[in-house]
DNA sequence: CGCTGCGTTGACGGCTATCAAAGAACGTGG
DNA sequence: CCACGTTCTTTGATAGCCGTCAACGCAGCG
């Protein structure tokens, strides 16, 4: 993948923290000596669509941020039943900082690039330098606000609901997707990164469900379908209305690093 | 209140951080010269049920932990619907530092005592402090990790599973109830400590359901209704078994201080 | 060309929300 | 102590959203 570009404003990427994307994740305001070390200690690694890099009930020792590619945390019912309680995206951490074990599982929902950090190794580095480690605080709070925003779509809210809200937030936060093309602004023209599927278990739904509520968009004008992952949204004001979820209109908000349902 | 003398093993509270709560909340691990620095600036203050204590969408200039009664975290629609995204026990920090304004409404569900800090006062604390710091950060980890199993009871276990899976959270943390006859371990008769109305809010659902499932439970012979806010768990293994999440029945977890559902 | 995975469509049923009303609990004032 | 209103809880009848099961279309691939 390529550089946000379109964020930082510089055209060459530079090599900062061991990894392609630089100003973010972890190395978001690092300072030369913090980044430096860092940098050290980092790892790239490649991670293919469906793969597990942390098992649920794992001894977890990764953590690091989302270079490409889109990763889900999910836990498993023992009946099956499953749950995605977060999407990470490029630019967002992962891992369980001072834990010995993981109650959620992470996998690649896309093929995916992470940059990674022995949890231990972090940890020692987060004892070294108290500003990372505020820096970390503020993620998690945000990533805690984030969790409980979605505790309320899941807990009152109708499919239906969810649904127009997630095509919202994927309109705002992945307006061209994920690709070197992607834009910061809503778009009419979106494109879901992920299955119905990964949807259905996102939105405490079923893939059937799914369908028939984005058929039924289509068939009332609000929606265009372009294909499966593809959707053009026609009708911006009355989706927004639709989801009950005001949050989701002011354009203030656009270009918010942090947006409901995101999490690390 | 009393301080909690069965967890502490001393029968005599000392005053240590301007409230009568000590070993707890943010005062939990605190140097001598912390805690004197946190005992200045605390403040002790009530609140009767059904008070508001910070608004949604407030600037929220307050922060601290709960001495005595129960709080809810909820966010409410503009169609009036409501989802409570957390409840605060005794000794669970309330409050969002580093934020100009919370997502959340922050209320007395039963009379509360609380120990306060002004939030600038406090943060600036935290830069003075970095294990305390360090500590509210342990303390935000945990909390996200409830969320997010919290996540998982709303969106994809049935209403049914969720009222076993909350019998069992009270059983286990508040086993006789919040007052100072309180144990540590789940007992068979428990107390409830909040509405059914806040029963359903929190499990995303209706108090109409809540009320016919409890009822079905004690047609079944799993409890024993004592009163609308008092219960007997006569079948612990098929609650269990019902509620779908093991986590609830393994014994080596009582005793834990953070538990599924858990917020502050 | 058949296989496999994914998305869609249809029929059906169950869980749970909704509306309505009665019963129980609680506080207040007589 | 009792009458009374208010709030909370319970119970019943009904409807609807959405899950379940089944089948089909389609694309990718060996």
């Amino acid at each position: 993948m390529t550089a946000p570009t379109l964020r930082t404003g510089s055209s060459v990427p530079a090599k900062r923290c061991g990894c392609d994307v630089h100003a973010f994740g972890v190395c978001a305001k690092a300072s030369p000596r913090l980044l430096e070390r860092l940098s050290r200690a980092s790892r790239i690694r490649h991670f293919k669509a469906g793969e597990t890099i942390i098992a649920d009930d794992d001894d977890a020792g990764l953590v690091g941020h989302v270079v490409d590619g889109v990763l889900r945390m999910q836990k498993t019912m023992p009946d099956g039943r499953q749950q995605i309680v977060g999407l990470l995206m490029p630019t967002d951490i992962f891992g369980r900082v001072f834990a010995e074990r993981t109650n959620f599982a992470l996998e690649a929902a896309t093929d995916a690039t992470l940059c990674c950090f022995d949890r231990s190794a972090f940890e020692s580095i987060l004892a070294q330098f108290p500003e990372l480690e505020h820096d970390v605080l503020m993620s998690v709070l945000d990533e805690l606000d984030a969790a409980r925003e979605w505790m309320l779509l899941l807990g009152c809210q109708t499919v239906r609901e969810r649904i127009a809200s997630f095509l919202l937030i994927v309109a705002r936060r992945w307006p061209r997707g994920l690709g070197p093309e992607r834009g910061t602004g809503p778009t009419a023209e979106i494109s879901i990164p992920i299955s119905r599927q990964d949807m259905a278990s996102y939105l405490g739904t079923r893939v059937e469900t799914i369908s028939r509520v984005i058929q039924s968009f289509a068939r009332e004008g609000l929606i265009q379908i372009l294909g499966p992952q593809r959707l053009e949204i026609l009708d911006f004001d009355r989706l927004v209305e639709i989801s009950g979820n005001f949050d989701l209109s002011d354009s203030d908000a656009i270009g918010r690093q942090k947006a409901v349902g995101e999490a690390s």
